[in-house]
DNA sequence: AAACATTGCAACCGCTCTAAT
DNA sequence: CATTAGAGCGGTTGCAATGTT
């Protein structure tokens, strides 16, 4: 017995949302708050699926987004936690307020891989690329990382790797696996703080820039029953303000 | 100026996880 | 315990913007 599509195919609306879409979208989620997703473009109407509603509100509505390019810091935020978490990119992006996972992952996929590659670093072991080329002895030995100039740290202080292990990148052991090797450890703060699976913050020692901004209650991927803020948006009029920023979207789909 | 190539990002797809029954 | 439905995640794709020839 096959599952149920998450929405019904026939007469769902795909490809770029329209100014028109977000405005519902966003009046609709501060008007009545979050219920279940697969209900909303019923409610909203929209004839988009829940699903979708979902990833546009979270990957470019929600208005706690930060918008723009990743900071230096956010990015040697990224690099270090990819390194010990691999492709988990919503554990990662927990980890930095107003950015989401796709956005990471896109940033990683078009920036950071090409980064590390020329800095001789193997994106996805972390590893030196040259101890990978030089087992090829035709091939020059890179010389190795300017990765200081950038502070990167090379993960073999944190995880000692069998050659088994080099050839499977992190994300390809199930994390309890890693665990039980010893990969990651208990001790480590940021480890046992995503084992424990709180509600993430960031640690004052990753010295990020936008710390000293509260976002002690925005950190939360869903804010079901957490959403008085909208109702605080609503009353200072900041609707206006999201909406401002929807007539953008909107005159960008004109052009 | 035009054609082609490359890049970057928003959105989709399909799978897994989890909670409810 | 098994089944089901909904939510979430990560990989991939499509296309507009930008750069290069």
């Amino acid at each position: 017995m096959g599952r149920q599509p998450c929405c019904d195919k026939l007469g769902v609306k795909k490809g770029p949302w329209t100014g028109e879409e977000d405005k519902k979208l966003i009046n609709f989620i501060l008007t009545n708050g979050q219920c279940c997703w697969r209900a909303v473009p019923k409610l909203a109407g929209l004839l988009r699926c829940g699903k979708s509603c979902r990833l546009r509100w979270t990957n470019y509505l929600r208005p706690d987004l930060k918008r723009g390019l990743l900071t230096e810091d956010e990015e040697q935020l990224v690099i270090d936690l990819h390194s010990r978490l691999g492709n988990r990119w919503s554990k990662i992006a927990a980890r930095l307020p107003g950015r989401t996972d796709n956005e990471i992952k896109n940033h990683w996929n078009t920036h950071i891989k090409k980064k590390l590659t020329k800095m001789g670093i193997d994106p996805v072991t972390h590893e030196p690329l040259h101890k990978q080329v030089s087992q090829d002895s035709s091939s020059t030995v890179t010389v190795l990382p300017e990765s200081d100039q950038l502070g990167y740290q090379s993960v073999e202080t944190d995880r000692q790797l069998t050659s088994e292990e080099n050839s499977s990148p992190p994300e390809n052991s199930s994390s309890d696996e890693l665990r039980v090797q010893g990969v990651y450890s208990d001790e480590d703060p940021l480890m046992s703080s995503l084992w424990s699976d709180e509600i993430p913050l960031l640690d004052a020692s990753w010295k990020f820039p936008s710390a000293e901004n509260d976002y002690s209650n925005v950190g939360v991927t869903t804010w079901e029953g957490n959403c008085e803020w909208l109702l605080d948006y609503q009353a200072l009029g900041i609707e206006e303000l999201v909406f401002g920023s929807v007539n953008i979207a909107e005159s960008s789909d004109k052009l």
